[in-house]
DNA sequence: GCCAACGTTGGC
DNA sequence: GCCAACGTTGGC
């Protein structure tokens, strides 16, 4: 039986790769991340039909701008295996996967951006991970219910 | 650009 | 296995 579905939120710096890119991609691996929590979280807790929010961080104005979700669950990073990659890690081998991601394709991207600075406003969020003082976890667990007030908040202005 | 918070590495 | 030094992340 399948597990039930559950929630996520992925940050990228958009200079690096932005939602735009996966609209036009559609489909993406999520190499590189280089974090042994984040790995696995990807590895072992995520399934195909997770929802993903789409965060650009490091950027004016940081905003969660859009929908992805799981569409493959975790394989080896290929670029720890490659030397001339940034991501290489020599002391990964084929046999012996260090790093692993799962493939996320796109769903829509919003025509407003949830603002940061908005998002720390709602009541319902203050408990959200991406909002605590010090969170790195560049890929993160998100509440069912904060999931739901975001999406609400989404669909009141559009 | 700064720097606090955090994760990883490596000497012991 | 501790922990200081170091490197990185990411909000501000």
């Amino acid at each position: 039986m399948a597990g039930k579905k559950r929630y996520w939120l992925f940050k990228s710096e958009p200079n690096v790769y932005s939602i735009q890119d996966l609209e036009r991609e559609g489909v993406t691996p999520w190499d590189g991340v280089r974090n042994y929590q984040a790995r696995n979280l990807m590895r072992d807790e995520m399934r195909v039909g997770d929802g993903i929010l789409f965060y650009h961080s490091r950027v004016a104005p940081m905003a969660i701008v859009g929908r992805a979700e799981v569409v493959a669950e975790a394989h080896p990073d290929p670029t720890q295996f490659d030397p001339s990659h940034p991501h290489f890690d020599p002391r990964a081998h084929p046999d012996e996967p260090r790093w692993y991601c799962v493939d996320i394709g796109f769903v829509e991207a919003f025509e407003k951006p949830l603002l940061r600075e908005e998002l720390k406003r709602i009541p319902a969020l203050e408990d959200m991970m991406l909002l605590q003082k010090g969170c790195r976890l560049s890929v993160q667990p998100v509440r069912p219910k904060e999931w739901k007030a975001i999406l609400r908040l989404v669909s009141s202005r559009s």
